[in-house]
DNA sequence: TTGACATCAGACAGTGATGTCTGCTTTACT
DNA sequence: AGTAAAGCAGACATCACTGTCTGATGTCAA
């Protein structure tokens, strides 16, 4: 299991790891997300490559593959939920405060989209245990819509975020695809979600 | 290749399949459809077992793996297409022309719901050709509704479509996850595209 | 009925992936 | 400077799956 911590908290008896190590993991890590992101059936010898490791030293910091996406995911959710945050999704009109978040979330979200075709595997406990840093934010700030009669309320909440999920991935993909300007894609995003929610 | 037809139609000199290979056929792409469905990743031979039939059996009528997947999409998607047809897109008032193919199709999707999975990991063009006979069919249906001033229309028609297709498959994939009941998801998709286009 | 077609049973080689191990070298910390 | 940690190189066993082949048996259709 990887140290998500930065530095001075290891336990006691037990000595910190060292520099060389922490920057292979964040290697791995980045080079994890790419790989997957491409293919999502990505071998550990094609992550180790975009590394610039060998595959034994993948091995070294993550036991098995499926330790390896586990922390990707997790990683990739916790940077999510952070952009969020940052956005302020409890402030002011729950339009306004939608279109704020879904602006930050789209600029810095790129990379990640495709990482949601790992999950759809997944149990569905696990899998919306692992979204709940994201959920939890967005949640109170649909309801709240609801609540003050901006998004439609004969609709569960629920179904409101994964119909947003849903378009912002649906916008990356138009962008990729080259059917849309990167110019335009975000007003495009911004006016379907709110007529969607409206 | 599997042969689409039902009946007389071989080609002059060349015998016509047998009834029992006919039967084979459409047994594989049944199992396929249910083996896909729980495990994009399915193997032959899981397939093949489903089908009540031996490997080497399935590989008589597909030549590999990727064949077999393609016989089955295409088949889906060709029924999604007859049903949209059958709806008369071109018929009466674009909101509600487009509200009746939805419901529709919706309906008409029922087990292939689950397939969705499988295009999620295809090449971004790959998929929109495979969508092809679908989007020819709604896009004039589109560009109908922003003349009449029933859709947005300062995005282009093909985004409302993409978002159309993205919102259709969240809603079976949430339908698969079991969020949202049987009964409530048709009417929460009406609701949230027609939001999203008007 | 007869012959071509289809399926079965099982084996086979090839491939690519995972996870482990060893010996050796390099690097970071104290 | 010395030592432990980390990385490298490369091998290895194992596994699951794909695609092919054979020979025997069953089945459709003219």
């Amino acid at each position: 299991m990887p140290e998500q911590s930065t530095a001075d908290d290891q336990a006691p008896g037990t000595r910190r790891r060292r520099a060389d190590a922490e920057r292979s993991v964040a290697q791995i890590l980045d080079a994890a997300v790419d790989a997957l992101a491409g293919d999502p059936e990505a071998s550990m010898a094609e992550i180790a490559r975009r590394a610039g490791l060998v595959r034994a030293t993948v091995y070294v910091h993550f036991p098995t593959r499926e330790a390896l996406v586990e922390a990707v995911t997790e990683r990739a959710i916790a940077g999510a939920a952070e952009v969020i945050a940052a956005a302020q999704p409890e402030r002011g009109d729950p339009s306004e405060a939608l279109e704020r978040v879904l602006r930050a979330a789209w600029r810095s979200l790129g990379r990640y989209h495709a990482l949601v075709a790992i999950n759809t595997r997944l149990p569905r406990a696990e899998l919306h245990r692992r979204h709940l840093p994201v959920l939890g934010l967005l949640h109170p700030l649909i309801v709240r819509g609801q609540r003050a009669g901006a998004f439609r309320a004969d609709t569960p909440a629920e179904w409101h975020l994964s119909m947003l999920l849903a378009l912002v991935h649906a916008a990356s993909g138009e962008l990729q695809a080259g059917r849309i300007s990167e110019g335009d894609v975000e007003a495009a995003l911004v006016t379907t979600v709110l007529g969607a929610l409206a």
